[in-house]
DNA sequence: GATTTCCCTTGACGACTGTCAAGAATTTGT
DNA sequence: ACAAATTCTTGACAGTCGTCAAGGGAAATC
């Protein structure tokens, strides 16, 4: 094989494995609809199915079986999510203006993901019971961990704060209101979105006291 | 019919309405068992009934259907756990014995019945996707947020300090540190029990501040 | 243009699900 | 003791599940 048939070849098996992992991907976004629609207790390949394009048979074309196909919904769903905020810590100038749209992301991504946020909570105690989605939960868990962190420590350093409270405790502390927030919002109270702002702030004014 | 037939009757009636509610219990006992080691999605009515020491059959004799069954669940699970934490809060004498106490309850209960509570954080998922499960998940929620709130307002009550959050903030933060715990404590991190005493005493320090 | 490779559909399989009815076994009432 | 009411078992039902194999059709390769 001379060096440009292997240039070639090497190039269509990288658009073969694009076109794949696409597909894949592709795939995962039907299914992470499904799933945060019917829940995973609920979901099935058929289903998940119905909401793409294709039938049923093709997820085993792409994916081993169905733990596959949901750790790779896991994964994909990690990627769009743990960004969301970046830009707001990266442009705040002051801690009010951090504070200000760390509570505005928080409360648009309560109203308008409200599905994808029950989904996933139902995934990490589904992680409880079945190990084989531990470590991919534990994963993403660690990366809001973190981006909790950059938010809070950034706002501690432009209020010339210092912090005294840990990471793992601080997301824990941050994840729980989120997590109560939802339910109301779910249930049918609007007004819990606004109500997470005001406890976001009353919480931060805690953790983070004037000295 | 004879005042004393009646009264016979009644008591025959009430024998078996308490007989019926026993075995109500005695199954719902067994179904709890199974769900908190398979969780709510790999659980089923035959699997229940091998854990108990009847046949399959019989779930559907003393329970309409599988709702109804995990309805039952869910009331008999909260009928245990709430209570859980009021003795420490009657005999405390002061805010160290109730903090101790609270953390002492809290470790072993993360310890001792690790898979009841993530069985109770399964089924409060499933309550987001499952409307038929919402109103009983809801008021085992308040009523594990008022015990947090006895135990909070009790503790601020003997450090002779005052209270400015709201109970179910207050319990919303516990409970995301309660669940943290868990899941790590469940993969294997055996110490995440007493960092669990630790972190709620530093969020209590924090939640009733020293004025 | 023929052939090989890839993508997808269809239909089937065994296993498992919730539900229910028929009847055996047990308890209760007389 | 017998008769009646109950409690429980058994077996079956219609449906769904994940999985897989056979093959059609499209696309790429030669």
């Amino acid at each position: 094989m001379t060096p440009v048939a292997e240039k070639n070849a090497d190039r269509v098996s990288r658009r073969q494995v694009d076109k794949f992992a696409e597909r894949r991907d592709q795939l995962a976004e039907a299914a992470l609809q499904t799933l945060s629609e019917l829940g995973y207790a609920r979901t099935s390949l058929r289903e998940i199915a119905q909401n793409s394009e294709f039938s049923h048979g093709v997820l085993h074309y792409y994916f081993s079986d169905k733990v596959d196909l949901i750790t790779h919904c896991v994964r994909h769903y990690k990627a769009r999510c743990v960004t969301r905020y970046d830009g707001v810590v990266a442009t705040a100038q002051t801690s009010e203006e951090l504070k200000a749209g760390f509570g505005r992301v928080l409360v648009d991504s309560l109203r308008g993901e409200a599905s994808m946020h029950r989904l996933w909570y139902d995934l990490r105690s589904q992680s409880l019971f079945e190990e084989s989605f531990r470590a991919d939960v534990a994963a993403i868990d660690k990366s809001l961990e973190n981006m909790i962190w950059r938010i809070v420590s950034r706002y501690a350093e432009l209020a010339g704060r210092t912090i005294t409270i840990a990471p793992p405790t601080m997301y824990a502390v941050f994840d729980g209101l989120f997590q109560q927030s939802l339910a109301r919002y779910l249930s049918g109270d609007d007004s819990a979105a606004d109500a997470l702002a005001d406890n976001v702030d009353q919480i931060l004014a805690l953790v983070i006291p004037a000295r």
